[in-house]
RNA sequence: GCCGGGAUGGCGGAAUCGGUAGACGCGCUCGACUCAAAAUCGAGUGGGCACAGCCCGUGUGGGUUCGAGUCCCACUCCCGGCACCA
C-alpha cells in the first residue's frame, strides 16, 4: 500500500473500475427494489460552481448509500441547456448561443465526472435538443386542442431604446440594464396554460406529500392562495354600471367607507383623460417593472375619482378612488375597502383623511381600538343592520345568503394562482409550434411536422430582439387547415416548459417514436428529489401540474412527480452568496486539482445540514484533507502488521469491548443520519470520533485489538464510501475485499455490541447540574436517588432542605427538587 | 410591501421526544520532534470568581415548567422567493 495519501492515483483507480463495470447504468430487467434519486439539473453555464457540487454530492450520496442498501438506484443527469445567458454570451462575444451552450455542456460533463457522480450517463440530455423538445412541442398541440392553452394579453417589460422585451432580472430601479432607458409596462398578446384548472389538486395533494418539507407546502399553499369569499356588485351612481368585487370579508360588508380601481381599470383609463390626478397615477402604474415586488414597494397613492358607488344593502353612496395598490391581475382591478378591519385599506384611509367605520368588535368583548391599526381578526358584528350581533362567521353566511337572493353577488372560490404564461419574447428556447393564418387564425402544428426546429446558425446583436422575426425562411409558412400564406410564431416557450419534465424523459431517454414510453412509470415518481430551496415554487409547482397533465394524457399512472424532496442551503462566502461581482467565487476546480474530489466532497457534506446555508471556509477544507489522510494513514498502519485475526466478541477485553461498542454505536448513529435525518455532518462527525478513537487504540497489537481494528475500519470505510467513494474504494481493496465498496452492503449495527451494563446517570437539584453517578444500566429510581443522595457535592446542596419531589428519567437524569 | 427561513464560543456547526449547552471540525495557546521552519503528534481552549466548587451564558424582552437553545407571546437584525434569472 502506497506509504501516501494520493489523491489523484486513487482517483484514476475507481474510475478505471466504474468504467469498465458500467456501474452506474441503470437496468430497468433489475429485479431490485428501483430507487430513483435526481438532482436538478443545470443550467450550463459553462462551469461548475459551488451550489452545484453541493447539490450533486449530495444526491452523489444519497444514491450510493441507496445502492449499498440493496436498491436498484437510477441517478441519471443532463442539461437545462435553453436561457437567457447563452444570448447574453452570444452578444458579448460574437458565438452563437447553440456553439456556446454545448461547448459548456462538453465542459461541465468532465467536471462531474472528476468529482465522481455516479450518473448513468446513458440517459443524458439537453433540452435545446430538438429530439427533445419535440415532444413538448406535441405535448403542447395535445394540450391546445384538450383547451388547456389560450390566447390572452399580458404584461411585459418593454425597452424603448432598444425596442426590445427585458426579462425581469434586465430591469433595474425601474430602467432597462443595458439602455437605461425607464421601461414601460406592454400588453401583448402571449400563449397561456390553464394551471388554474389544477389549483384545488395541486393545493389538495400538498397535504399528501408527505415527503416534502413543510416550508416547501406552505410557500406553494400561499402561492397557489385559495380563498372563499364573495363575488358582489356595487352600482355605480349616475353610470349604468357597476363595480364587480371579491372579498373574503362579506362580515365587514358594513364598514365599506371607499372602493378602491386599480389605475389600469377601464373605468380610470377613461377617467384619466381628463383627470390630472388620475392619469398620473396611471402613467407611474404603466412605467417602471412588472415584478410584483417592485410593485407591492410603491407608496400607497390615490386620487378620487368623484364618482360614487351604491351599497347594495344599505343603498349609500360610497366614493370611488383609484387606489395604486389594486391590482388589475388580481380578481376584477377593483376592491371594497373596509379600513376598520384591513391594514391595507386603513393606511390609505389615513393617508387620504377618508372616514374608518368599525363594524365588528373583539369575541372577547374588549374595547374596539381603530387608533393604531385595523382590526382584521373575526368577531361580533355591530352597526350592521340585520346581521348586527352576529358573529362574523354566522355573518359570512348569512351576507352571503342574503347577496345572492337579492342576485347582487355570489360565493366564490378565487386563486391568488394565475395562468402560466408560456410565451417568450426570446430566440433561445423551444419554438411554440403554432401557425398564425388570416383565415383560420391559430392552428397548432401538425404532429408529421413536429419539431419545429429552432434555426442554430444564426446572429444576435444587442438592441436586435429574437433573430426569428427577421427570418423568413423560420416564420413563412403556410396554414395546415387552408393552405394559404401563414406565420409561425416566432415566440419561443418559457424554459420552465422544458425542466418540468425532463425527469420523466430519463426514464426512457432513448425513446424516439414517442414522449414516453412504459419505462416512466417503471422508474417515477421520483423517490428522492434534491435542489435549491429557490426552487420552492416556480419549477416545482409547474412540474407538479405537467405530471398531473401528462397523467390525464395517459402518459403517467401516478399523480406526483416527486415523492421526497429535499431543498439545500446556498452556498455563502464571508457571509454573501458567491458572485463574480462581489468577487468572492471559489473555483470548485481548483479545489479539486489540490485537495481532490473526496476532500470537497467530505467538506460540503460536513460544513452544514444540507438544508441551511454552506459557509465556505478553505481551512475547513484543508481540515477534510487532513482527516482523509488521518484514515489513510490508520489503515496503512494496521496493515503494516499483516492480516487480522478473525473476531471473537466473548474474547475481548474490557477496553477492546468499550472499543467496539463505538463501532457499533457509529453504525447506528450513522444510519440513522444519512438514512433518515439527511443530517450528513454528524455522521461524519460520528466517523471522526470512531477514527479518533481508533487511533488511540493503535498500540494495542494483541488479537483482540487488531481484530476490532479491522472491524472499526472497514466501518469506516463503508460509512464514509457514498461521501468520500475514490478514497474508500481504494481503502475497501486494501483491507482486503475483493468485492468494491460501491456494491458491498451497508452495514449493521450488532445490537449486542451496544449493551451496556454501567450508566451514567446526571444528577441535578432544583434543575441544576450538581453531579454524576454510575449505576447498574437496570437501576430504578429508588436505587438511583439513593445513590445520587449519597454524592457529597449533592449532598451538600440537598442539606438543610426538604425533598418535595424527584424526577427520574431512566438512562438519562434523576432532579432532586428540595426547598 | 407580501410569503418563507435563520440567529448558539474567535469561526462553521452539535444537542434527534422539554433533560449534562458547545459533539465534530477550523482557529488560537502551550508542549514534543527539528539546527530551524513547515508538516506531524500530544495537551488546553465560552466568560467570570473568593477555582475539589460556584455564578453567568444559546439575537432582545416577557411567560409556561421540577427543568427551556428546544414550547408560548411580543420584538430586532440577516437571508431566500415574489410569476420573463434558472
Amino acid at each position: 500500500m502506497d506509504d501516501q495519501y494520493r489523491p489523484r492515483a486513487i482517483e484514476a483507480e475507481a474510475q478505471a473500475y466504474w468504467a469498465e463495470h458500467d456501474t452506474f447504468r441503470a437496468r430497468e430487467e433489475d429485479p431490485r427494489p428501483k430507487y430513483y434519486c435526481l438532482s436538478m439539473f443545470p443550467y450550463p453555464s459553462g462551469r461548475l460552481h459551488m451550489g452545484h457540487v453541493r447539490n450533486y454530492t449530495i444526491g452523489d450520496v444519497v444514491s450510493r448509500y441507496k445502492r449499498m442498501q440493496g436498491y436498484n438506484v437510477l441517478q441519471p443527469m443532463g442539461w437545462d441547456a435553453f436561457g437567457l445567458p447563452a444570448e447574453n454570451a452570444a452578444m458579448e462575444r460574437g458565438v452563437p448561443p447553440a456553439a456556446w451552450t454545448r461547448e459548456n455542456i462538453g465542459a461541465m460533463r468532465e467536471q462531474l465526472k472528476g468529482l465522481g457522480f455516479g450518473y448513468d450517463w446513458s440517459r443524458e440530455l439537453a433540452t435545446c435538443d430538438p429530439e427533445y423538445y419535440r415532444w413538448e412541442q406535441w405535448l403542447f398541440t395535445r394540450l391546445y386542442r384538450r383547451g388547456l392553452v389560450y390566447r390572452d394579453t399580458a404584461p411585459v417589460n418593454w425597452d424603448p431604446v432598444d425596442q426590445t422585451v427585458l426579462a425581469n432580472e434586465q430591469v433595474i430601479d425601474g430602467r432597462g440594464w443595458r439602455s437605461g432607458a425607464v421601461v414601460e409596462r406592454r400588453e401583448i398578446p402571449q400563449w397561456f396554460l390553464r394551471i388554474t384548472d389544477y389549483a384545488d389538486e395541486l393545493l389538495d395533494a400538498l397535504d399528501g406529500l408527505e415527503g416534502w418539507p413543510e416550508q416547501v407546502r406552505n410557500m406553494q399553499r400561499n402561492w397557489i392562495g385559495r380563498s372563499e369569499g364573495v363575488a358582489l356588485r356595487f352600482p355605480v351612481a349616475g353610470r349604468g354600471e357597476e363595480l364587480a368585487v371579491f372579498t373574503t370579508r362579506p362580515d365587514t360588508l358594513y364598514g365599506v367607507t371607499y372602493m378602491g380601481l386599480a389605475p389600469e381599470h377601464p373605468i380610470s383609463l377613461e377617467l384619466a383623460e381628463h383627470d390630472a390626478a388620475v392619469a398620473e397615477l396611471v402613467r407611474e402604474a404603466r412605467s417602471g417593472g412588472t415584478s410584483e415586488a417592485e410593485l407591492a414597494a410603491r407608496d400607497k397613492r390615490g386620487a378620487d375619482t368623484g364618482l360614487e358607488a351604491v351599497h347594495p344593502l344599505t343603498g349609500e353612496r360610497i366614493p370611488v378612488w383609484v387606489a395604486n395598490f389594486v391590482l388589475m391581475e388580481y380578481g376584477s382591478g377593483a376592491v371594497m375597502a373596509v379600513p376598520a378591519h384591513d391594514q391595507r385599506d386603513w393606511e390609505f384611509a389615513h393617508a387620504y383623511g377618508l372616514p374608518v367605520r368599525g363594524v365588528v368588535h373583539p369575541a372577547d368583548g374588549s374595547e374596539l381600538d381603530l387608533s393604531a391599526e385595523a382590526f382584521s381578526d373575526y368577531g361580533v358584528l355591530v352597526d350592521s343592520g340585520p346581521f348586527t350581533g352576529m358573529t362574523s362567521e354566522r355573518a359570512f353566511e348569512a351576507i352571503a345568503d342574503r347577496l345572492e337572493a337579492e342576485g347582487r353577488g355570489e360565493r366564490q372560490r378565487q386563486y391568488r394562482l394565475r395562468d402560466w404564461g408560456v410565451s417568450r419574447q426570446r430566440y433561445w428556447g423551444a419554438p411554440i409550434p403554432m401557425i398564425h393564418c388570416e383565415h383560420c387564425g391559430a392552428v397548432p402544428v401538425p404532429d408529421e411536422d413536429l419539431p419545429v426546429t429552432l434555426p442554430e446558425d444564426v446572429e444576435i446583436t444587442p438592441g436586435g430582439g429574437s433573430p426569428l422575426k427577421r427570418m423568413p425562411e423560420f416564420y413563412r409558412t403556410t396554414c395546415p387547415s387552408c393552405g394559404a400564406v401563414a406565420e409561425r410564431e416566432t415566440d419561443t416557450f418559457d424554459t420552465f416548459m422544458e425542466s418540468s419534465w425532463y425527469f420523466l424523459r430519463f426514464a426512457c431517454a432513448d425513446q424516439g417514436g414517442a414522449m414516453l414510453d412504459e419505462r416512466a412509470d417503471r422508474w417515477t415518481p421520483v423517490d428522492q428529489y434534491i435542489g435549491g430551496i429557490e426552487h420552492a415554487v416556480l419549477h416545482l409547482l409547474y412540474a407538479r401540474f405537467y405530471h398531473k397533465v401528462l397523467r390525464d394524457e395517459g402518459l403517467v399512472g401516478s399523480d406526483e412527480p416527486f415523492t421526497r424532496l429535499l431543498t439545500q442551503g446556498m452556498v455563502l462566502k464571508d457571509g454573501a452568496k458567491m458572485s463574480k461581482s462581489k468577487g468572492n467565487t471559489v473555483d470548485p476546480q481548483e479545489m479539486v486539482d489540490r485537495f481532490g474530489a473526496d476532500t470537497v466532497r467530505l467538506f460540503t457534506m460536513f460544513a452544514a445540514p444540507p438544508d441551511q446555508v454552506l459557509e465556505w471556509s478553505d481551512s475547513g477544507v484543508e481540515g477534510a484533507y487532513r482527516f482523509l489522510r488521518r484514515l489513510h494513514g490508520l489503515v496503512r498502519d494496521h496493515l503494516g502488521h499483516g492480516p487480522a485475526p478473525a473476531l471473537d466478541p466473548q474474547a475481548l477485553t474490557r477496553e477492546q469491548a468499550d472499543l467496539r461498542r463505538k463501532v457499533h454505536e457509529t453504525i447506528a448513529k450513522a444510519s440513522d443520519d444519512i438514512g433518515k435525518r439527511f443530517t450528513f455532518n454528524t455522521a461524519i462527525a460520528a466517523v471522526m470520533e470512531l477514527c479518533n478513537a481508533l487511533g488511540r487504540a493503535q498500540a494495542d497489537t494483541s488479537d483482540g485489538g487488531r481484530a476490532v481494528m479491522q472491524e472499526g475500519l472497514e466501518t469506516a470505510v463503508l460509512i464514509l464510501a457514498p461521501i468520500t467513494p475514490y478514497l474508500c474504494h481504494h481503502l475497501w481493496h486494501e483491507l482486503g475485499h475483493e468485492q468494491a465498496v460501491v456494491d458491498a452492503a451497508w452495514p449493521q449495527a450488532d445490537a449486542q455490541a451496544l449493551e451496556r451494563d454501567e450508566i451514567e446517570l446526571v444528577v441535578q437539584v432544583n434543575g441544576k447540574l450538581r453531579g454524576h453517578v454510575t449505576l447498574p444500566a437496570d437501576a430504578d429510581q429508588e436505587q438511583a436517588q439513593e445513590t445520587a443522595l449519597a454524592e457529597p457535592n449533592v449532598a451538600r446542596h440537598v442539606e438543610g432542605t426538604s425533598i418535595k419531589k424527584v424526577v427520574f428519567v431512566p438512562g438519562r437524569l434523576i432532579n432532586v427538587v428540595a426547598q
